[in-house]
RNA sequence: GGGCCCGUAGUAUAGCUUGGAUAUCACAGAGGCCUCCGGAGCCUCGAACCCGGGUUCGAAUCCCGGCGGGCCCGCCA
């Protein structure tokens, strides 16, 4: 249910490399041109035509398999009358040696071409050499894009289920930066409406006045926070047990109801900005924690202020299919849009005439469509619906551009059941963080006992929240995951600390060699063991993972590519030896001063630490 | 009831958008590696595409129908 992003990142641009910036950014780039444009004059003096574009797709996807690029010819052989795997041979005995750095081979239908290593790793590393960290960015697009994520409304902790949208929009944004995207972060951060008055409506009522079941969430005795208790916990406690109530009693609701109308109206009392102002900054605090930031907070209500919700709601009247409710209210008959029966009447003012959320959320996205080529939004499942509804509101005020959506399923809580709050259930971010921290410490003291408190509990921040982040990132987002503190808390195996670790070790071997700073001297012909070559393919990688997740959405490829490739480093740091080594030494560090580099800019785009010891 | 998403070894996961070679990786299990630059590591082995149809030379991948799990169907957000 992944919405694919439009296709406007740079490509190889095989054919013809933009003008402006010449200098390449990946390294497979020139070999997929020479297959590309030879076999397709192999095929072409044979009287058989292939589809570029899937050609280009397929080689782009082939890097996984036996051989470096690979072109499968069913199709192509049999559309012609030719038996595949005779072609294949057939083009392999003629493929232009000549100036071609790759080899090619036939196996069964596929035409295979491979660089040879010497080639590979010279391309590869001289590549890294010069991109140093800006390697694995490719072009600049020149366009902006307005990514939006988190948005989780200010009135309590992060529990784990909601913090997956931060984690994949924050990682999501740092793809695109790296595919050469101008990228402005969003945070919506809504103080309009019922669910937002919840909070600073029953903290606005003497604490005589709340319902026993809400003031029993309180400590007793204790006026405001203590020292060391974060303000979205503290003030978030009795949100789940009034929400509640609210359902349940009229009256209540009442009261609220003419609240939220007084907020909506631009007369909230300054307590109500000032509440949801500190129980965000307390959410955002954890966030922090694991690298996650914005680069503006856009409150609901500036668009109640500067009137935008009026005029959006005065062309919404205008619209098509614009309809009055017998009590007043409005909506858009939307049955021609392809939503489920049921709300296919899209209210869009009440019958007292205030705004809703998707209203709101529809002038929020006009102004963002003012600034902005390309909008993306994460979105929660549960989302999936209202993101259908805006597109239909879009389309019925005449706007045709829309937003792309990047959904995510949620995170159950450990026993399987839905994680809330009330049903005590929910994981808490600040507890799992906490937990990881602790875990991480005890293991950093039981392998360093040289380093100071400071340091150790610097390392253990860093281990931890890492471990954290990459156990979420490491899922597809669409698929629904059970939340299990053994996983989330494991150091080995798929997991950051595994990457982190690899840094380290890459980072003590170069302060060993006295070489940190490439580039260094290297003879590509000396890095020819397998484990050797295994590492250089995967470095070679990184550009083409970037532009696959940056085109995607999909940004656990990069999780896995990172994997990946600190396992290839590892196996290799086992079978060759670095320091030790005669002849190789120097083209050895070279290597190994590659992958740190590779490594890094991994981490950095998954916001994931990078420590030089641990 | 309707719509959408997910279903891959004991557990967890990649591959699905673009159909193609022996289906990835980890944990757990069995066995091995400290003469070696950091053992949070390395090497070896066993084990999987929910079921049934269809399209195709070829299906984990596309289509249809089941089954199981999740989400949604509000003048909430």
């Amino acid at each position: 249910m992944m919405a694919a992003p439009l296709e406007r990142c740079s490509g190889f641009s095989m054919l013809s490399p933009p003008p402006t910036e010449p200098e390449e950014v990946d390294p497979w780039e020139r070999p997929c041109t020479e297959v590309l444009s030879g076999v397709s004059a192999l095929l072409k003096e044979r009287g058989l035509s292939i589809d570029l574009e899937a050609l280009r797709l397929e080689l782009e996807g082939s890097s996984g398999g036996p051989a470096d690029l690979s072109v499968p010819l069913h199709r192509v052989a049999r559309q012609g009358g030719r038996n595949p795997a005779e072609l294949a041979a057939e083009l392999a005995g003629v493929w232009p040696a000549r100036g071609s750095t790759l080899s090619a081979s036939a196996k069964g239908a596929y035409l295979n071409f491979d660089a040879e290593p010497a080639t590979l790793a010279a391309r590869t590393l001289e590549l890294i050499g010069t991109r140093r960290e800006r390697y694995g960015f490719l072009r600049s697009t020149n366009t902006s894009v307005c990514v939006e994520h988190t948005s989780a409304n200010p009135n309590g902790p992060f529990h784990i289920g909601r913090v997956r949208n931060a984690i994949i929009g924050d990682t999501y944004a740092r793809i695109l930066r790296a595919a050469g995207y101008r990228v402005t972060v969003h945070y919506y951060v809504d103080d309009v409406g019922r669910q937002a008055a919840v909070i600073s409506w029953i903290w606005s009522n003497p604490r005589a006045q709340w319902p026993p079941a809400a003031l029993a969430t309180l400590p007793p005795g204790r006026e405001g926070p203590e020292a060391g208790e974060k303000a979205d916990h503290y003030y978030g406690r009795p949100y789940p047990v009034v929400s509640a109530l609210l359902k349940e009693d009229a009256a209540l609701a009442a009261d609220l109801g003419e609240y939220a109308r007084k907020v909506e109206e631009g007369h909230a009392p300054p307590a109500h900005r000032e509440l949801s102002e500190r129980v965000l900054a307390g959410m955002l605090a954890s966030l922090a924690r694991l690298g996650i930031q914005y680069d503006e907070f856009v409150w609901e209500s500036r668009f109640l202020a500067d009137g935008s919700v009026d005029r959006m709601i005065a062309r919404l009247k205008q619209a098509p299919h614009a309809v009055q409710e017998e009590n007043g209210a409005w909506a858009i008959d939307a049955s021609g849009y392809g939503l489920p029966q049921e709300s296919s009447r899209l209210i869009f003012t009440r019958a007292d005439g205030t705004s809703l959320y998707a209203t709101r959320d529809l002038a929020y996205h006009e102004s963002k469509f003012a600034s902005f080529p390309r909008v993306i939004d994460v979105l929660g499942a549960d989302h999936l619906l209202h993101s259908k509804v805006l597109d239909a509101l879009l389309a019925e005020v005449g706007e045709p551009r829309r937003p792309e959506f990047v959904f995510y399923q949620y995170i159950q809580a450990p026993g399987g059941s839905k994680m809330s709050t009330r049903a005590g259930t929910a994981v808490y971010l600040d507890d799992l963080l906490d937990e990881a921290v602790e875990r991480a410490h005890t293991e950093v003291l039981a392998r360093r006992e040289d380093l100071d408190d400071d340091a150790v509990g610097e390392i253990a921040e860093a281990v931890g929240a890492s471990a954290v982040r990459y156990s979420i990132l490491r899922v597809a987002p669409d698929k629904p995951v059970q939340f299990r503190w053994e996983e989330a808390l494991s150091f080995e195996g798929r997991t950051a600390p595994f990457l982190l670790y690899s840094y380290a070790r890459a980072t003590t071997l170069l302060h060993k060699a006295d070489r940190l700073d490439p580039p260094h001297p290297f003879e590509a012909g000396q890095l020819t063991a397998p484990e050797e070559r295994r590492l250089l393919r995967a470095l070679s990688r990184l550009p083409g993972v970037v532009r696959y997740s940056a085109r995607t959405g999909h940004v656990h490829a990069l999780a896995t590519y990172a994997h990946e490739l600190a396992d290839a480093f590892h196996s290799c740091y086992q079978a060759v030896p670095v320091l030790r080594a005669g002849a190789e030494r120097e083209s050895r560090i070279a290597l190994v001063a590659a992958t740190r580099i590779t490594l890094g800019v991994t981490l950095d785009l998954l916001g994931l630490a990078r420590l030089e010891r641990m």
